[in-house]
DNA sequence: ATATAGTTAGAACAGGTGTTCTTTATATGT
DNA sequence: ACATATAAAGAACACCTGTTCTAACTATAT
């Protein structure tokens, strides 16, 4: 596909900058002066060959019928993830109830693109506190995306609770004959093996972020 | 303040409707219709209530110049970031130019909530490729959100290049009297010292997000 | 040079669109 | 009942705006 022109870019950068500032969609004349083109039939000329492009879409005869494609086809949004508690070793994971779903309810919430959830609702998050989970690659003060499950297919990452040794710990999961092999992110690191009836999984890990400044 | 009327409440939510599924507002005509006034006048009158009250705001002259206010109050949205290269050892990080800061004229973008990039402008993305920042606790298929400066504060994760071992790592930054230390993101490593003018700063981690599932 | 595709210019048309005016209807308060 | 404010109807106007047409101008390749 050949390259957008100078121009082609401007016009887009242009109706971004419009609709954001504007909340509605530039006219073509709106572009012509903004960008500085000399002519309607050129400003239409390079519309249609973004639209063929599928930069942007245009409904013909409609006045400010100009969207931007590619960029928040409304599928994409925020969707508000309410951080329910801590995730630390020495005590499992706090159980996500009814009322900590709400994210009205509850003190601290984040914002995560639906891209991330994609569309999955019982999702929560979790703050990790302290180093225990260095091994699994997650920082201390990073935030764990969580959805609560009871059961995950092999090779996902869980958050495992061991009822012997009394710890919780994030790894990828896979059963095997009569025991569980839990493997930890960092590939490079030896797996644990566990019995089949020490392990809880108390909910699937869907990401990781850490914001660092 | 006075309620709203049955109508001006149809109004707003058909301007809302309309805006999502369209990517434009409607004209006085397609409320008009849309929602079974008689009159375009009607429209007019209604929307200037709903202006005087705040719900809504309007261009004079401008064809569907209609703003949805009180929604999304600009403080919280998505922030589409371009993902501009790689980040593997061996190789310094691509730098970003004028072209690839274009949302539209990158391959692939991800959106961000504002809450992350907090207003700053020049962010981009790098995908990490291999294992070879397990020690900044950065797994292979991370994204790292980066802001282009070549100056960081003490203390800040940023991606340093080493002149003499050609490799790009990502570690937090101290500037001691001659020389500079790198220190890991995992405290429980060794810091790292390196000579003033074998290092080269390539811009700053803002975040790291890592998607499982 | 010649041909071809890509791009630009200017003008004009037809319909969309916000606005305004007058008249009538409905509600609200005294 | 009366006065007043609010709401609605319908029509008409003037400008906005997408579209189209013709002509000219580049650039590139043959």
């Amino acid at each position: 596909m050949k390259k957008l022109s100078d121009k082609q870019r401007r016009i887009i950068r242009f109706i971004d900058r419009f609709l954001s500032e504007k909340g509605y969609p530039p006219s073509i004349r709106d572009i012509q002066t903004g960008c500085g083109i000399s002519s309607t039939s050129v400003v239409d000329y390079n519309l249609n060959i973004l639209e063929n492009r599928g930069y942007i879409s245009r409904r013909a005869e409609v006045s400010r019928g100009i969207r931007l494609l590619n960029r928040t086809p409304t599928s994409e949004s925020l969707v508000p993830v309410p951080i329910i508690g801590l995730i630390a070793a020495g005590a499992p994971i706090p159980v996500p109830t009814p009322d900590t779903w709400d994210v009205a309810a509850v003190s601290e919430t984040m914002s995560v693109p639906s891209e991330i959830t994609r569309g999955r609702e019982d999702i929560y998050a979790l703050r990790v506190k302290g180093m225990s989970m260095v091994d699994a690659l997650i920082n201390d003060g990073d935030i764990v995306l969580m959805q609560h499950v009871n059961a995950v297919e092999n090779g996902e990452m869980a958050a495992v609770w061991l009822r012997a040794e009394k710890e919780v710990t994030l790894k990828k999961v896979y059963v095997e004959s009569n025991r569980i092999r839990l493997q930890p992110a960092n590939s490079q690191m030896q797996p644990l093996y566990a019995d089949l009836d020490n392990v809880d999984i108390q909910g699937r890990v869907i990401a990781v972020v850490r914001q660092v400044v």
